[in-house]
DNA sequence: GCCGTTTTCGGCCCGACTGTTTTCAGTCG
C-alpha cells in the first residue's frame, strides 16, 4: 500500500478489528453488529472524521456516545484502551483464523481456548496431528474443509475485476436461460451493484422447477468444483478460483429476490427494519404481514420498494450511504445512464500506444451512435510513442478528413497531456491552443509527498488549456495505490478553473473511484466519464464507468460528456479565449465546430 | 452499543446449507 491510510479508513479498521475481537470472546453479537454498522458508516463518511468533534460524529448512522469516545481517544492517544485489552486477551493470529472460509468466530474461539492454536500454521499441523476431532463441533468433515478453506486462502483470491465478472456473469446467464424452465436469469449482488472488484457473482434465476437449472449449472464447462449443492441454492468454484452461486426461486418471488440477492447487506438491513417497523417482514419471497404471515407483494422490486413507501433505488446506490433516507424523502438523485453519453472524450490510435487505427477508432465510435468523439493520443512525454508536433499535425489533417465522412458524428482532436512533476505539461501553451481539447494525466513520479502532489495537479487544473484531468489519483486496482494528494484541493482547483475530473472506465483504474466522486460532487466539480480505449472493442468500457458515476450518485448535469454539443464547446473554451485571442477563435468554428 | 410517530428499556434482518447432532450450532451472504 505504501501511503498512509485516510483517517477515516485508520478509525474503520480498528472498529472492525473490535467487533471482530468481540464476536470471538463470544460477545453480544448485537454488540458486535453495532460495532461493525459504526466502522462502515466512519469509512464511508465523506469528511475526515479526526476533524471532527464529538456532536459531529455522533451525527453519524450507528455512531453513539460509546464510539465517539473510542474515535476520540484515538485521534488523542494513539490507541483506544477498550481494544489494547481485548487485543491482550486474543493474539492476532486468533483473528487470521476467521480469515479461512468456514471458520468463523466460534470455531477459532474453541481452538485457541482448548488448544491454544493462535495462527493458522499451528491450525494446520494439529489438524494433521489429528487433535481437533476431539473438540466439540469438530470432526473430520470439519477438518477437511479447513485445510481446503487454508489452502484457497493461500493461493488466494484478490477479488475479480468488474470486467472479468461481468463476463462470466454474462455468460453463465446465457447458458442457464437456455434451460428449459428457465422463466428468468440475470446476474444481482455486487456486480449488478457496480462495486469496483466483485469477491463472488450471484446469479438469480426464476423456474417452478429448480433441478434442469442446478443441474447444467453445476456441468458448466467453467466450473471447477461445486462446493455447495441444494434445492434452492448451490455454489461452485470457477478455475480461476471465482465462487459463483445459483439461487432458483418460484417465479412470483422474483422481485423479492432479485431486491435480496442485489444487496447490499447494509442496504438490506435497512430496508428490513423499515419492514419491521411497518408491521412487515421481508424475505427474498416476499414481504409479508408480520401477524398473519399473508404474503403483501413479491413480483417486482418496484412494488417491494413501493410497498414500504419507497421509490425504485437503482442498485449501484443500495449501499446504505443515506440512499434510504433520501428514498424517503423523495430526494434520490436521477442517475446518468450509459444511454445519456453523447461521446467519448478520451480515446487513443495506434499513432501512440493503442492498437486500432483512427479510421477504425471513429467508425466504431459512429457505430456506437455517439454524437461527438475526441481521439487523444499521447504528447511528447510519453517518450516511447515518439510523438512530435509534425505527427499530431497530421492526424489531426486526418481527422478533419474523416468528419466529412461521418456528418452525424463530431470528431474532435484532443490530446492527452503528461502532468510533469512540476505541474506543466507536453506542449507549449501556443501549441495546445490548435487543439479541441485537453485531457491531462499523471504518469510518473507517483511517490511525490502529499503537497507536491496536490501542487501539481493544482498547476495543472490552473492551466487553461486542459480540460480534464485523467485517471485522478493514478491507481491500478490491487497494483498500485492512488497518489497522496490532498483531494479536497484538487477538487476546489476544479471547480474553480472549471477542469472537469474523469471518470476512467479501465476497469482496473476505475479513477475517480465512487467514493472520491461522492465528495468532488460536493465541491461543484464536472466530470466526464470517458473509455481511455486503446483498441475499438474497449470503447465499451464506458458501461463500467457509467456505474462508478452512479455509485457517486452522479446526474445528467454533472457529467460533461452528456451534454449536448453546445454547452460542452462552451466548457472546454475554458480560460483560452481570453488568453489567446483571435485566431484560436477561428479556430474553434472552424475546427471543433465543424459544419454546425 | 445504538436507538425511539407504540419505547430511555428492550428490542435489534432473515434464511440456506453443512456437519455434527438427535434437535441444532456455526458459517455465510
Amino acid at each position: 500500500m505504501g501511503v498512509m491510510a485516510r483517517p477515516n479508513d485508520e478509525v474503520e479498521a480498528l472498529l472492525q478489528e473490535y467487533a471482530d475481537l468481540l464476536s470471538i470472546t463470544g460477545g453480544d453479537a448485537f454488540k458486535v453488529r453495532a460495532y461493525e454498522r459504526a466502522a462502515r458508516a466512519i469509512g464511508g463518511h465523506h469528511e475526515d472524521v479526526s476533524a471532527l468533534d464529538a456532536q459531529a460524529l455522533r451525527a453519524l448512522p450507528g455512531v453513539g456516545r460509546s464510539v465517539a469516545e473510542k474515535v476520540a481517544e484515538f485521534f488523542r492517544t494513539g490507541r483506544v484502551q477498550a481494544i489494547e485489552d481485548v487485543r491482550a486477551r486474543i493474539p492476532a493470529g486468533v483473528r487470521q483464523l476467521t480469515a479461512v472460509p468456514t471458520l468463523g468466530p466460534k470455531k477459532a474461539a474453541v481452538l485457541y481456548h482448548d488448544l491454544g492454536i493462535s495462527s493458522v500454521e499451528e491450525m494446520v499441523a494439529a489438524i494433521h496431528d489429528e487433535r481437533l476431532r476431539d473438540l466439540k463441533g469438530f470432526g473430520p468433515k470439519t477438518e477437511e474443509n479447513i485445510l481446503h478453506g487454508v489452502e484457497l486462502l493461500q493461493q488466494a483470491g484478490d477479488r475479480a475485476l468488474l470486467d472479468v465478472a461481468w463476463e462470466l456473469a454474462a455468460e453463465i446467464v446465457d447458458e442457464l436461460s437456455a434451460v428449459t424452465g428457465c422463466l428468468r436469469c440475470t446476474h444481482a449482488g455486487s456486480l449488478r451493484r457496480f462495486r469496483e472488484t466483485i469477491g463472488d457473482i450471484d446469479i438469480l434465476a426464476a423456474a417452478e422447477d429448480s433441478g434442469p437449472l442446478m443441474e447444467r449449472f453445476s456441468r458448466l464447462s467453467i466450473v471447477d468444483e461445486v462446493v455447495a449443492a441444494g434445492e434452492k441454492k448451490t455454489s461452485v468454484r470457477t478455475s480461476k478460483g471465482l465462487q459463483v452461486d445459483l439461487r432458483v426461486v418460484p417465479p412470483q418471488a422474483w422481485g423479492a429476490a432479485l431486491q435480496y440477492f442485489t444487496g447490499s447487506k447494509a442496504h438490506n438491513i435497512r430496508v428490513r427494519e423499515m419492514a419491521v417497523h411497518a408491521g412487515l417482514k421481508l424475505s427474498e419471497y416476499g414481504l409479508f404481514d408480520a401477524d398473519t404471515g399473508e404474503l403483501v407483494v413479491s413480483e417486482t422490486e418496484e412494488k417491494v420498494y413501493q410497498r414500504l413507501g419507497l421509490p425504485w433505488i437503482a442498485p449501484p446506490l443500495r449501499e446504505d450511504r443515506g440512499e434510504v433516507e433520501a428514498a424517503a424523502r423523495g430526494g434520490l438523485p436521477e442517475l446518468v445512464t450509459e444511454r445519456d453519453i453523447r461521446g467519448d472524450l478520451h480515446t487513443h490510435t495506434d499513432l501512440t500506444d493503442g492498437v486500432s487505427s483512427l479510421e477504425d477508432m471513429v467508425r466504431a465510435a459512429a457505430g456506437r451512435g455517439h454524437a461527438y468523439y475526441a481521439i487523444t493520443d499521447h504528447a511528447p512525454d510519453m517518450a516511447m510513442q515518439r510523438m512530435s508536433e509534425e505527427k499530431i499535425l497530421a492526424q489531426r489533417a486526418r481527422v478533419r478528413e474523416l468528419a466529412d465522412e461521418y456528418p452525424r458524428l463530431r470528431l474532435l482532436h484532443g490530446t492527452e497531456l503528461n502532468i510533469a512533476p512540476d505541474g506543466e505539461v507536453d506542449w507549449p501553451a501556443e501549441f495546445l491552443a490548435g487543439f479541441d481539447l485537453c485531457v491531462a494525466s499523471v504518469h510518473s513520479h507517483f511517490t511525490q509527498s502529499g503537497p507536491e502532489m496536490t501542487r501539481r495537479l493544482v498547476r495543472a487544473c490552473e492551466n487553461p488549456c486542459v480540460n480534464i484531468i485523467g485517471h485522478p489519483t493514478t491507481r491500478l486496482i490491487g497494483r498500485r495505490p492512488a497518489v497522496d494528494a490532498d483531494l479536497g484541493e484538487v477538487f476546489r482547483a476544479c471547480a474553480r478553473t472549471g477542469t472537469a475530473l474523469e471518470i476512467n472506465s479501465a476497469p482496473d483504474r476505475l479513477d475517480l473511484r465512487d467514493e472520491d466522486i461522492l465528495h468532488a460532487k460536493r465541491y461543484g466539480v464536472r466530470f466526464a466519464i470517458n473509455s481511455d480505449a486503446h483498441a475499438t472493442q474497449q470503447l465499451g468500457l464506458l458501461r463500467y464507468g457509467v456505474g462508478t458515476a452512479q455509485r457517486g450518485w452522479l446526474t445528467r448535469d454533472d457529467v460533461i460528456n452528456t451534454w449536448p454539443w453546445a454547452k460542452l464547446r462552451a466548457f472546454l473554451r475554458k480560460g483560452r479565449e481570453r488568453d489567446s485571442a483571435s485566431k484560436h477563435s477561428k479556430h474553434s468554428k472552424r475546427g471543433a465546430a465543424g459544419r454546425g
